[in-house]
DNA sequence: CCTATACATTGACGCCTGTCGATCAATGTC
DNA sequence: GACATTGATCGACAGGCGTCAATGTATAGG
């Protein structure tokens, strides 16, 4: 992925909403595939847990994968806007990115659209 | 994993225990995996847009993909326990189960998560 | 200055996935 | 009963993904 496409940036892509274009649902399903392993799933429970941002040598131990791996998984959460990275010295540091969160949950959330009869 | 904990260096701020297991994240990803493509988002915002169960002759034309990747996506969704298949004669009805659909809107939704530290 | 550490990058490998065309079973229509 | 239609399944193919070992780069520390 050497190409562009930087942050998906647009603001949302509801699962719900009606006349989602090929565009909204690539965008959208980009969205899903950056959380579709459960590596990635459990970076960002630890991040979403923690209360700052966390340093690489604190997650590679617990997720029991090679040290280039974790490093991977970072690098798709960071090219899908969910993280952060922050250099600090030797060490990176990564947090979730906020707004990033609140796209998440109301891209995921089509309750609004299934209750909506028609109108 | 009760491997001691060879403390390398004090680099790291304290990690909030995280209280996901290898088991949910697999289950998670899982989920996600489902809606990390386009295809069957636009599958699931179709199904959320319609108020009742959608035949899949009137998916297939809107998809704009052959008919049997079509009903190679719906059985990857099914299998993902997020659509109803109904058989009605020569024809199928797919609609969207209510319970995955509450599921998937709690389980992106970490903002709770996030606010919470420890309680 | 030299060594150890942290982490990103590269290259290779196997597996999984999306896609199509072809086929098949079941049902509707005449 | 003969034929057309719907849709699930199969076989094959290309491409992407997760993983590791090895390498590279930058910083910390003596």
């Amino acid at each position: 992925m050497g190409t562009s496409t930087p942050p998906p940036a647009s603001c949302c892509a509801p699962l719900g909403a009606s006349g989602l274009t090929d565009e909204d649902a690539r965008v959208t399903a980009e969205l899903f595939k950056a959380l579709a392993d459960p590596h990635r799933v459990r970076i960002v429970n630890l991040l979403a847990a923690a209360d700052g941002p966390v340093c690489v040598c604190d997650l590679t131990p617990r997720l029991g994968i090679g040290q280039s791996t974790v490093s991977h998984h970072l690098k798709k959460l960071v090219a899908a806007g969910l993280l952060h990275r922050e250099a600090r010295g030797t060490w990176s540091y990564y947090h979730l990115d906020a707004d990033a969160v609140e796209r998440l949950a109301s891209t995921a959330d089509l309750r609004a659209a299934a209750a909506r009869p028609a109108a």
